[in-house]
RNA sequence: CGGGAGGUAGUUCAGCCCGGUAGAAUACCUGGUUUGGGACCAGGGGGUCGCAGGUUCGAAUCCUGUCCUCCCGACCA
């Protein structure tokens, strides 16, 4: 058991804040609800955002940058939308301080510096964009646009989580404008899976691939798809939506564009996002009691060498096979950190990178360079097995890998392992509270019974899978007709 | 936003009830010995006690306000 940490089994919360702020991804700050990112954390999320950025251009996608306000009267334009986010806007309403008469030293808001029009933080960006994309947009010759940013946005949460929900956070929005309603839904389809592939290959989290009720739909959206993933207590997190907005927004901005025929058309439109919560679904998938675990492909770190010497004279020998370990290490593409701090022991060094989460740890001794071998170590399982220098190279290059699938395959297996089907009220209650994860039910597709669940159990339903398997049955609550399952959890 | 707990050295915390020279462990700095799972010895530096008022001869301690954090609840496309 590591130092500090508590174990999931005492206080699963108080674990998750213990690895990100004792394995240094996060801090709290001086301002309520909102987190200071640090470097380790920072460089996990640059791994993330290079690869889905790679992934948003392989599929045609270019980058943009709209402004952090909008004027109000453009917010409200949607009304669905504005509405479902009115409640937690910051609002911008002076734009100068001055000093304060009677408090020397200190600034109050000037008065005479009251906005015309008070401007709205963005808590997303469609009104703003699709106010420029009016613009942009005149014939079917325009279209498809298909542009993402990258930036921060403001949603003000009462209660707010460590990458989990935090005021302010880092993501990318994607929003594209087509000239047919099946170009948008494919468009929103294909965004959906490349989140699923992003989730799967490169966080080695196992998600579902749905589609969202009326009443947990995006504001101002006709349908509303995401990803679940399942954490390692038994509650679901949604770790990106994909939204096929119809003509809504073209609507509300009145965008039109000219077809083919010469006639004019509303455009439809999509958007899609992923953020930095994606950081705590991570964190609570793979981690364990001494630390993370990060999956090779996004671990800002993958590879630790620690030296084990007694005197200088076994330092230089050691220092210079570690030389020749790490060029071999970086030719095959391989992040690889040599700590030969004198201050920190050995143990002391392998607690650390269990904390950090570092993938593989290669300790180097005078008696394995007798024996010309290391001693590695995998993060995941904490195995440790000694492995001879000669292409210890391509051995650590398919650790890697190995170690990447397993993580994978853990968390599949755990979802596959708490998703449960339940046929009954009784079942249903007691599977939510004594197993958790993702319970299957038939649900008659009202909201009222979709809200009667929620204040019964604190179960919400996660999504109705794509491809999702008809089957005739009766609602776990009232026994009315059902023609297929839905996935019911507690939920972040 | 409601209920509860908390904020004192970089960190974890004691001191507060009952006002009177700010403490421990750990981390840090210097020197030395060490190094295969969180080393040891010796010496040393470091805190306007979250912030702002008030009571008092005197406030970390009592009172008021305020900011931030944690837990529970409400809220959360």
């Amino acid at each position: 058991m590591s130092k500090g940490i508590t174990s999931r089994a005492e206080d699963y919360s108080q674990w998750y804040n213990d690895l990100i702020l004792k394995g240094a991804l996060a801090d709290y700050s001086a301002v309520r609800g909102c987190m200071v990112i640090k470097p380790y954390g920072y460089a996990l999320w640059e791994n993330m955002r290079d690869q889905l950025d790679r992934m948003f251009k392989e599929t045609g996608h270019q980058n943009a940058y709209f402004p952090l306000f909008v004027p109000k009267s453009l917010f409200e334009a949607e009304e669905k939308n504005a509405e479902g986010f009115a409640k937690e806007c910051a609002v911008v309403t002076h734009y100068r301080l001055k000093a304060d008469a009677n408090n020397k030293g200190k600034l109050i808001v000037d008065p005479e510096a009251k906005l015309e029009e008070e401007l709205v933080v963005r808590p997303t960006s469609e009104a703003i964009i699709w106010n420029t994309y009016k613009d942009w947009i005149q014939s079917y010759r325009d279209l498809p646009i298909l542009v993402n940013q990258w930036a921060n946005v403001v949603r003000w949460e009462m209660r707010t989580r460590l990458f989990l929900r935090t005021a302010e956070f880092l993501w990318q929005e994607g929003h594209t404008a087509h000239s047919t309603k099946e170009e948008a839904i494919e468009e929103t389809e294909k965004m959906l899976d490349v989140y699923a592939t992003f989730a799967e290959q490169y966080m080695a989290l196992p998600v579902i691939r749905g589609v969202k009720t009326p009443s947990e739909r995006f504001a101002g959206a006709e349908d509303t798809y995401c990803i679940e993933a399942l954490m390692q207590d038994g509650k679901a997190l949604q770790a990106g939506t994909s939204h096929f907005l119809g003509q809504n927004f073209a609507k509300a901005f009145d965008v039109k564009f000219l077809n083919k025929e010469n006639k004019l058309e509303y455009v439809w439109a999509t958007s899609w996002g992923v953020s930095t919560r994606l950081i705590g679904a991570l964190v609570m998938a793979h981690s364990d009691d001494d630390g993370l675990i990060l999956p090779p492909r996004i671990a800002p770190l993958q590879v630790v060498i620690v030296p084990i010497y007694k005197g200088d004279e076994q330092k230089q020998q050691i220092d210079a096979k570690v030389k020749e370990i790490m060029q071999q290490l970086k030719a095959n593409g391989i992040s690889v950190k040599y700590d030969d701090n004198d201050n920190n022991r050995p143990g002391w060094k392998f607690a650390e990178y269990e904390l950090k989460g570092v993938p593989v740890r290669i300790a180097i001794g005078a008696r394995d360079l007798q024996n010309n071998v290391a001693e590695v170590a995998r993060r995941d399982t904490k195995e440790k097995q000694s492995v001879s220098l000669d292409g210890i190279a391509n051995h650590i290059k398919q650790l890697l890998e190995d170690i990447q699938q397993n993580l994978y395959k853990k968390a599949l297996a755990y979802r596959e392992e708490h998703t449960t089907r339940a046929d009954s009220w009784e079942e249903f209650e007691k599977l939510l509270d004594e197993k958790g994860g993702f319970v299957s039910a038939h649900w008659d597709g009202t909201a009222e019974t979709e809200e009667a669940i929620k204040e019964k159990t604190k179960a919400t339903i996660r999504c109705i899978p794509l491809n999702n398997e008809k089957e005739e049955g009766k609602c776990i609550l009232t026994g009315k007709p059902s023609s297929q399952r839905v996935l019911f959890a507690r939920a972040y």
